[in-house]
DNA sequence: CGGCTTTGACCTGCGC
DNA sequence: GCGCAGGTCAAAGCCG
């Protein structure tokens, strides 16, 4: 049910499973989650807030969710490119650069390649990478423009498994971890995620009509 | 020794 | 065209 939800917004199968073990992670109060599906609504991101009233170094609280979905195949728009993280601080995890699956050398096609679909967490947490059970492999980290914080950057290191990650802190509230996830992962996941299917367990799924 | 992080260089797109 | 910012590469180093 929920997972299924769910499953239609994260950008891996959330086949429960994988019992036991641990993470880095938890959580003690139940969260709130705002799903938004696409659109300018970004104002209402601004309004989303954890039901945890505590800042409770450990606690995670699951601020919203952003994504850009589907671009429709055979569009040539470019100003899908634009990717916008809005918030009271301006977070600009934009940017339509072309995915580079292949070396940055002459791009020998110019047709303009789309790009996949983005979904952006925001999460309270006093650690920067959630663990949800996949590996990721750091590959590189940004100074982002009026932001104190570094923007890092994983990809799955499953084999044939493009999925990439951001990772950044805001600077204005330093708990608060957004978290940008790029593609589908096509594998099941590597390790168990006993804390992560908690949180999602303990998720409350707010939708809104649009 | 293999896997991972760090970090500077490089590439690309965009705005002026 | 130039400069800036975001995104990626890859060599070097670290660590278990």
């Amino acid at each position: 049910m929920e997972n299924n939800y769910l499953s239609k917004f994260l950008p891996f199968p959330t086949n429960s499973s994988s019992p036991s073990s641990s993470s880095s992670l938890s959580l003690s109060t139940a969260v709130d989650i705002n799903l938004h599906n696409n659109s300018n609504n970004q104002a209402g991101y601004n309004n989303i807030k954890s039901s945890s009233s505590n800042d409770d170094n450990n606690n995670i609280g699951f601020l919203g969710l952003m994504s850009e979905m589907e671009i429709p195949a055979t569009s040539n728009n470019d100003h899908h490119d634009q990717f916008q993280i809005q918030s009271s601080n301006n977070i600009n995890a934009h940017h339509g650069q072309v995915m580079k699956l292949e070396k940055r050398k002459g791009d020998q096609n110019s047709n303009k390649k789309a790009r996949k679909p983005r979904y952006a967490f925001q999460t309270r947490s006093q650690v920067d990478i959630l663990d949800d059970g996949y590996r990721w492999r750091k590959y590189g980290q940004k100074a982002v423009k009026n932001n104190k914080f570094p923007r890092s950057y994983y990809r799955c290191t499953h084999q044939g498994c493009n999925v990439k990650k951001q990772v950044q802190r805001l600077t204005k509230d330093e708990g608060i971890v957004v978290t940008t996830y790029e593609g589908m992962h096509s594998h099941t996941i590597d390790k168990s995620t006993d804390n992560f299917e908690h949180i999602l367990s303990q998720m409350q799924i707010y939708t809104t009509s649009f």
